[in-house]
DNA sequence: AACGTAACGGTTGAG
DNA sequence: AGCTCAACCGTTACG
């Protein structure tokens, strides 16, 4: 409880962290970035003054998985509420918008939709119409939720729902996988790719698998968890799309045109992370940019904000060890200006 | 000295 | 509307 910005513990480094919550993004980018400057997991470390566990335990995914994001937290896979499920309720629902949520459970069955193992409860399908089903005045738009219309989120995790992945089993179906790369406050060069980048990522085609679910995702893009007014929503399916350009401008305008030193951005969530600023400064970075090794695609990211690794990550993806040597680098020795210590 | 990882105390959110 | 509980978090400590 009370779990808000002001709080936050200090660790043995001196390093500010939340406990329970992942890591800015901004931070979770920096280190990559700085590992792929060549510089050691423990020099990252101390410099960021965030663990060792945890930058190997970044790194590592980063490796592994091309995504720089934490994993989903929270709720749970579902069991029943697949997606076919959900749009036959949709539909009973549209055809019969008086229908009782013990009459759309019957028609389930009836329908060979769902056996009466995996039938969703009266309850589960009343939340579905609540949660899912609010309103049915635009038909399409797969699925439901208000999802973002385009751009904006970044739909990195999804369940590795079997049903909705490709039948191959193979999890990171599609998404290119990607990189990212932060620019700070410097000029272009890089913005064709970047809008090249996104678009290439956000390749519906890209994203699911099937209709499906709403990748979930621990969404820090919109980080000011409370403070800040304009800039609500905490995670990514409750955001307003708007937001995103919210953001953008206001890394440009308001804000901070220029983040301070490197990780703790002042424009980082919880009042906590504000610190510090000045300890690295010179190791602040031009703008660097991300690139994976899988990734063909490179993306520029206006704001650390959104500068996110996309790819599909699977649950099941992420726990697993199965260390990907990587052979990649200088590919963004290009940009940068940093390489002292 | 560096780093992989289990244990730990914590939060989250779909069911 | 509230609870559960399995998912994830980062830190710490150990090897």
């Amino acid at each position: 409880m009370q779990m808000d910005q002001t709080y936050g513990e200090v660790n043995q480094l001196g390093g500010v962290f939340v406990n329970g919550r992942p890591l800015p993004n901004a931070i979770r980018i920096r280190i990559v970035e700085l590992a792929q400057l060549g510089i050691r997991p423990c020099d990252i470390s101390r410099q960021l003054r965030v663990s060792h566990g945890c930058v190997s335990k970044i790194l590592a995914r980063y490796n592994e998985t091309g995504s720089i994001l934490p994993g989903a937290i929270g709720g749970s896979k579902p069991r029943v509420t697949t997606p076919n499920v959900v749009k036959s309720i949709r539909d009973y629902k549209q055809g019969d918008p008086g229908i009782f949520a013990w009459e759309i459970r019957d028609r389930l069955l009836a329908d060979g939709v769902c056996d009466k193992y995996n039938v969703p409860s009266v309850s589960s399908i009343s939340r579905i119409l609540r949660n899912k089903i609010g309103n049915l005045s635009q038909p399409s738009q797969y699925d439901s939720k208000p999802s973002p219309p385009q751009i904006s989120y970044n739909p990195v995790y999804s369940y590795p729902y079997p049903n909705a992945m490709s039948p191959t089993g193979s999890k990171l179906g599609s998404p290119p996988g990607v990189s990212v790369s932060l620019s700070r406050a410097w000029p272009s060069v890089h913005t064709v790719s970047n809008i090249l980048g996104i678009r290439a990522f956000m390749d519906p085609s890209a994203i699911a698998g099937t209709e499906s679910y709403q990748p979930k995702m621990e969404d820090w893009t919109g980080v000011n968890r409370p403070s800040f007014p304009s800039v609500h929503g905490v995670n990514g399916i409750e955001k307003p799309p708007i937001e995103n350009d919210i953001k953008y401008t206001q890394a440009s305008s308001n804000l901070s045109g220029y983040v301070p030193a490197c990780a703790y951005s002042a424009t980082n969530q919880y009042g906590v992370y504000g610190g510090h600023a000045g300890n690295y400064g010179h190791w602040q970075s031009q703008g660097a940019s991300l690139t994976h090794p899988n990734s063909g695609s490179m993306i520029q990211s206006p704001n650390l904000h959104s500068a996110i690794s996309f790819k599909n990550t699977p649950r099941e993806a992420v726990g697993r060890k199965s260390p990907v040597s990587k052979h990649q680098h200088e590919s963004l020795s290009a940009v940068h200006g940093l390489s002292e210590s």
